[in-house]
Parts: C-alpha cells; sequence; structure tokens
DNA sequence: AGAATTAAGGTACTTAGTACCACGACCGGA
DNA sequence: TCCGGTCGTGGTACTAAGTACCTTAATTCT
C-alpha cells in the first residue's frame, strides 16, 4: 500500500510546483524529483501529466454511470439530477483541491481544454441515458442530446459559482437550476400520442391567467 | 503565394496517411516527406499535428464573432440562428472534407477531444454575446449558458445527422431544430417585467386549447 | 545591380509518453 | 530456512511533438 502514499507524495509536488512555477514550467521530472519517486511510478499512477489534476474523473464518471444504470424511464428525472448532484458533491468534498484546480484550469489553456472534454464525457452519458429511456427513436436524439446538455450547463454553472466564491449554498442552487431545466426537457406524457406541450409567453401575470387554465387543462381530479 | 500550395500540400498529405496508417501511425515527418516540404514549414503552416484537421477553425470562429458582434438585442435571435448557421453552411461546403475529418474524429479519441474543445469554443462565444445581450447580470448567467448550449447542441445534431448521411435537407432540419430550442430560451417581453413566461402539457390536442389560449391572453390586435 | 525583407529548410534541443529490463521486497510452499 | 514467483518500483533507452535558432534562397524595393 505505499501506492497510496506514492500517489499523494505525486498530486501534492505537482499542485504545490504548479503554482509556484506554473504549469508549463513544470516537467514531470520536477515532479517526481519533489514527490521523491522515480519517473516510471509518475506516469504508472497517472496516465499523462494532466491526469494528476483530474485523478478521480475517471472513477466520478463510473458512479454517474452507475446511478443512471441503476435507474428506468419512470424514474429518470430524479436520477439525472441525483446523478448530475453526485458530481456538484464530489466537488464540494474536495474544497481547497477543487479550488486549486480551477485556478489552474482557468490560466492554462491545456487545461482548460482537458476539463472541458471531462464535462463533455459526463455529457454524453447523460445523453445516452436519456435517449435510452426516451426510446432511442432517431425523433428523440435531438431532445435527449439538449437536456443532457443543459443538465451539464446548469452543474456547471453552480459549481463555477462556488468555486468563484459566489454562494455558500450551492446545494440549494443546484436543485433550483436543475428543477428548472429538467422540466423543460422531460418527456410528454405517454399513451395515446395526441397531447400537447404548449409554450407561451405573456404579458400578464403569472396568476392571472393560472386559473383560467386550470379550467382550460380540465383539471382532472 | 506558395504558401497556398504548401499548405494544401500538406493537408492532402496528411489526411491521405491518417486514412492509410491511422492518426497515431502516421508521424509529422511522414506528412511532410510526402507532401515535399520541410518540417519546419508544417508547424509553421499549423500550429500541431491535430491542427491540420482543423484547418480553418478560428477563422470560422472568428466568422462567427463577427456575425455576432454586428447585431444588437433586437435582433438577436435572429443573428444567433445565422451564426449558427454559417458554421453548417461552412462544414456542408467542405463536403468530402467534411466527411473524412470526421471518420477520423469518430476513430480517434484525441482528435475526438480537440473537436469537442473547438465546439466549446463557439459555444462559449455564444455565451458571452446571449449574456451580454441579456444584460449581463448573475441573474441571467445561467439563461444565456443554457441558450448557448442548445445552439451549439442543435447545429451539432443536424450537422452529425448530415455527416451520418441521414438527411440530404440539412438546412431545413437545421432551421426547424433551431427554431424550437432558441425559443425555449429568448427573452420575456421587456418592459415592465409583470410578464410570465409558461410552459405546460396537457393530453388535449393542440387545436383543442389554442383558441381557449387566445382568448386567454386577450390577443391584442 | 545591390540591399533588405520574407519564406522556406535544416539542425539541435526539450519534454511527454512508451517499452523494456533489472532489482528488491514480500509471500507461499517444500 | 531456502527457493521461486509476483509485484511494486526504478532505471535506461527510445519515439515523436513541438520550439529555438540559424542558414539559404527568392522576391521586392531603392
Amino acid at each position: 500500500m505505499a501506492e497510496h502514499t506514492a500517489r499523494e507524495r505525486l498530486r501534492e509536488a505537482a499542485f504545490a510546483l504548479f503554482e509556484e512555477r506554473g504549469y508549463e514550467g513544470t516537467t514531470v521530472d520536477d515532479v517526481t524529483e519533489r514527490a521523491g519517486v522515480g519517473r516510471t511510478t509518475f506516469f504508472r499512477t497517472f496516465r499523462s501529466k494532466e491526469d494528476v489534476i483530474f485523478p478521480d474523473h475517471e472513477a466520478l464518471l463510473a458512479a454517474v454511470r452507475a446511478r443512471l444504470a441503476g435507474s428506468t424511464r419512470e424514474t429518470a428525472p430524479v436520477a439525472i439530477r441525483e446523478a448530475a448532484r453526485l458530481v456538484l458533491l464530489h466537488y464540494l468534498d474536495e474544497g481547497d483541491l477543487a479550488l486549486a484546480r480551477y485556478r489552474l484550469t482557468r490560466s492554462v489553456p491545456a487545461l482548460r481544454d482537458r476539463e472541458s472534454t471531462g464535462t463533455l464525457q459526463y455529457q454524453r452519458v447523460f445523453r445516452e441515458f436519456a435517449h435510452a429511456w426516451m426510446g432511442g427513436g432517431e425523433d428523440t436524439a435531438l431532445r435527449a442530446e439538449l437536456l443532457a446538455a443543459a443538465v451539464v450547463t446548469a452543474h456547471n454553472h453552480v459549481l463555477r459559482r462556488w468555486l468563484r466564491g459566489l454562494t455558500r449554498r450551492p446545494e440549494a442552487e443546484f436543485d433550483a437550476a436543475m428543477a428548472g431545466t429538467v422540466a423543460l426537457f422531460s418527456e410528454p406524457p405517454a399513451g395515446d400520442g395526441t397531447g400537447s406541450i404548449v409554450v407561451f409567453r405573456t404579458a400578464k401575470d403569472l396568476d392571472a391567467v393560472l386559473p383560467a387554465l386550470r379550467g382550460l387543462l380540465g383539471e382532472p381530479g
């Protein structure tokens, strides 16, 4: 179990050096030297120099996939919210480490790109499950993609606000943002296929139109 | 203007070799050898080995930015649609080249990642302009992000369908997809701020509720 | 024609990442 | 206790992308 120690030492050495000399100004040899391990060990522990910044990305992605895989069409909305929440909570849990990563990804284009592809992997997972839940047909492909994009975007938005210190209640904000966005793309009622989704704007107040709407829709008991 | 020739020769040699031996199995030296130019010229013409696959990404991004910059809040929806359409048309115009790129990006993870970060750059541009048009406040940041994500997602969806040979009318599909998505995120009517956006589902037919809706909303002349 | 600027090639170097081998610790079995 | 295997680790050597710098040919301006 010296693996654990080596991994930790490498990660700490890397973050420290990246802050001191910058990411590009630090070589892998510098990191291994400070960590007191061999160069080979670095590339055995992390696939690449960038990977040391995103050490548990794969695990987190797998967790999201597992959370979604354990769900069905009926529980899809809550599964999606909770899977995304899983990611948020992971970052919140990291604390300072997440902040250090944020500083790096903001200042180093290569790392920002790397992080972007990471979030797109989440998006892809959400899309695949959402599309499967929608039946997998070509007609629902776009909606699944839009849903996945919206989920990831909303998550990243809240996460970024927290990383910038703009909120102290990230979970609450996340719930609010997620509820608003997922609702837009959720599935129409299954069945006869004659239903409609209506989106409209009005200059009137919501309370003014609500009673009439209820009447219009029949408001079944 | 021998620049043009060298650039063209490099691009053709690169695509040919990538198809023959695969992307990873081809070195930059291989490409320059077939193109009959020096190695230095390659890296002067393209910033990296990956760049040869996406030669005019920067120019296209600038075109999008220019199209958006020449617009105002009032014309925002059409500007966004046309800016995105600009990108689509560029790819349609490329024809076989776009198809070759698609084959490569599908099979080589590094290239897929690279393309992803490219699309995210578009998304970023859309977001910035959309957010500015919404006033730039924190309260509209999420909506701007969602809008940008939706625009890029819809564009990519249609583009991919065309690349896969699933449609012969990409422009028409694009217009349809774009109209549906942009409408969801467009700005509420400016003014007193008392208006509402209503989204609801009904099992009834659209025609059945439409007359009542018109009456409800006052249908001003 | 001669000088100056520009485009291209060549050489040498740095660094990420890979392949392969060697050494030592630990561990089960004879 | 010794022996043989495996595993974690380090070392060496290599490939290939990307950079820095210098040189040379072509073109243009005076």
